[in-house]
RNA sequence: GGUGGCGUACCCAAGUGGUAAGGGAACGGUCUGCAAAACCGUCAUUCACCGGUUCGAAUCCGGUCGCCACCUCCA
């Protein structure tokens, strides 16, 4: 059975097919470190780390490239003159370098808490000028450039099918809806290869054409070129990207090349808050640490995601999560009591699973059938090497349950103290109610849950666990 | 102005021609001194609305209404 993925570039679900088989090789867009990643950076990474161990699990050896994006770029409107990079650094007394590693580490750990695997070629904008001039030169070779006091432009209009991709309509009035950030463009939709005169951007370097620093969207092609040579299998990102940076990556590549860029390109749809977009303006956004605070454990989040589909906008709530974290408690809550996996997995419940997933990563019908198998009356030994198999992909931390759950646990608020304590008022429950002391015992039930416990009185005495 | 998506039970959500997955919540039962946990059971004759195609539609076609995102750095 082959992987199919839905394409960006056809609108329709195509086959997977790598081009240098058994080796699939993915290039992943990644953050402009200038500030935290939050859930919706986790969802459209965690959507490609899906993909990533969907292909592993199809047997295929993955080769996984994603760049940081560590140049500043752009203006935003109330920081009129500077770029986001230089604004933040400012802001934090911090060099546009060292805001540019802080948040870089952030992002690091706070994917590796969703177990996203971390791809094998993390590769920095910063250090790899060379390859983005190298890049920049062949274009100008093939006469796609041309040169304003603001820098090195890309002339769209040398490349024909530059509006397939997103389906731009660019006789529309797209000049209204694209910033000119340079008067000297020959059309609106042109966009800047390399920077110049632009003496209070702190990060610059010496090039062919001055010193400047490089456009955003020529690192995407020249470290994937660099990594994974001129033609992807995949190519991954947000949504947000197709009419723009996806957009304007494959016309500098295609025209430098003139190779097709990526074989598939695969789009996350956004998530949103409270049914409308999340931004810092509405006090909405929320980052892992947020979920955390909130008594949630990652996992939670990633298992949130894999109820609903990548391709479709999710919409947060703390309730929705809520509800995730308990499915999730109540798997693990399962697995815990599983014995030793026995040797074979049951294939019937994989390879529904496994039908789930290469239909275009769907995720919410692959936890159906794991659901399904918990409910089943299989052998628990063959439940255990089947669910431990589908964790592969899913990577929810099912055959270590037993640790997760005492992290939440401990995550709930209840510390070593109150537990200690609820423990052993139970115990002196359990004694009343030898004697058939009820009223008491029951009084004493309601001092235990508002220490936040509750009590089960279980064939080997009493025991208690954080309430809700 | 353009592009794309969505509208399925109380909530989240899968399903794109064959008669509504799954999860959460709720409710009933078993168990229990009472509970908790666990287990069993119940929970959309119906998929925003109207019309059409079809033996058959949540799924296809036409129309209507509503919601959202993107087109500017954005995951």
């Amino acid at each position: 059975m082959k992987v199919q993925l839905y394409n960006t570039a056809s609108r329709s679900v195509e086959e997977f097919a790598p081009i240098h088989p058994p080796e699939a090789r993915i290039y992943s867009c990644g953050m402009t470190v200038y500030s935290f990643a939050h859930i919706g950076h986790l969802k459209t990474y965690i959507a490609s780390d899906i993909l990533r161990r969907t292909l592993e699990f199809a047997g295929y050896e993955v080769r996984h490239v994603m760049n940081v994006t560590d140049v500043g770029h752009m203006t935003s409107d109330e920081d009129e003159g500077d770029d986001k990079m230089d604004v933040g650094a400012k802001k934090e007394g911090l060099s546009p370098w060292e805001l540019a590693r802080k948040y870089e580490e952030h992002f690091f750990n706070t994917i590796r808490e969703v177990n996203i695997i971390r791809p094998q070629v993390i590769c920095r904008a910063t250090e790899h000028i060379q390859e983005q001039i190298e890049l920049i030169q062949r274009l100008e070779k093939n006469g796609f450039t041309y040169i304003t006091p603001a820098g090195v432009v890309f002339d769209s209009n040398k490349f024909d099918r530059y509006a397939d991709f997103a389906r731009l309509q660019l006789d529309g009035n797209i000049e209204n809806f694209r910033t000119a950030a340079d008067p000297d463009r020959k059309s609106p939709q042109d966009f800047s290869l390399w920077v110049l005169n632009k003496p209070n951007h702190v990060m610059q370097w010496d090039s062919p054409w001055g010193r400047g620093y490089p456009g955003w969207h020529i690192e995407c092609s020249a470290m994937a070129m660099r990594y994974l040579g001129e033609e992807l299998d995949i190519h991954t990102g947000g949504i947000d990207h197709i009419p723009v940076h996806h957009t304007n990556e494959i016309a500098q590549s295609e025209c430098a090349t003139g190779k097709t860029f990526a074989r598939f390109w695969v789009h996350s749809a956004f998530l949103n808050v409270d049914g409308t977009k999340m931004s810092k303006s509405l006090g909405n956004l929320y980052t892992l640490d947020d979920c955390r605070a909130k008594g949630f454990t990652p996992l939670a989040l990633r298992y949130f995601f894999l109820q609903s589909s990548y391709r479709k906008p999710i919409n947060f709530t703390w309730d929705a999560l809520e509800a995730a974290q308990t499915a999730l408690a109540k798997i693990w809550e399962f697995c815990s009591e599983l014995p030793a996996p026995s040797v074979e997995p049951l294939e019937d419940y994989l390879s529904e699973f496994r039908a789930a997933l290469y239909d275009d990563l769907n995720t919410s019908a692959a936890l159906a059938v794991v659901h399904k198998l918990i409910k089943s009356d299989a052998d628990p030994a063959a439940k255990a090497r089947t669910l431990f198999k589908m964790d592969d992909v899913l990577a929810l931390d099912l055959a270590t349950s037993r640790t997760r759950l005492n992290d939440l646990r401990t995550m709930r608020g209840a510390t070593q103290d109150s537990e200690q304590k609820a423990l052993e008022l139970a115990q002196q429950r359990q004694e009343l109610r030898k004697q058939k002391n009820f009223a008491e015992a029951d009084r004493l039930r309601g001092e235990i849950e508002a220490l936040g416990f509750t009590v089960m009185d279980t064939p080997a005495g009493p025991q208690v666990k954080p309430l809700g």
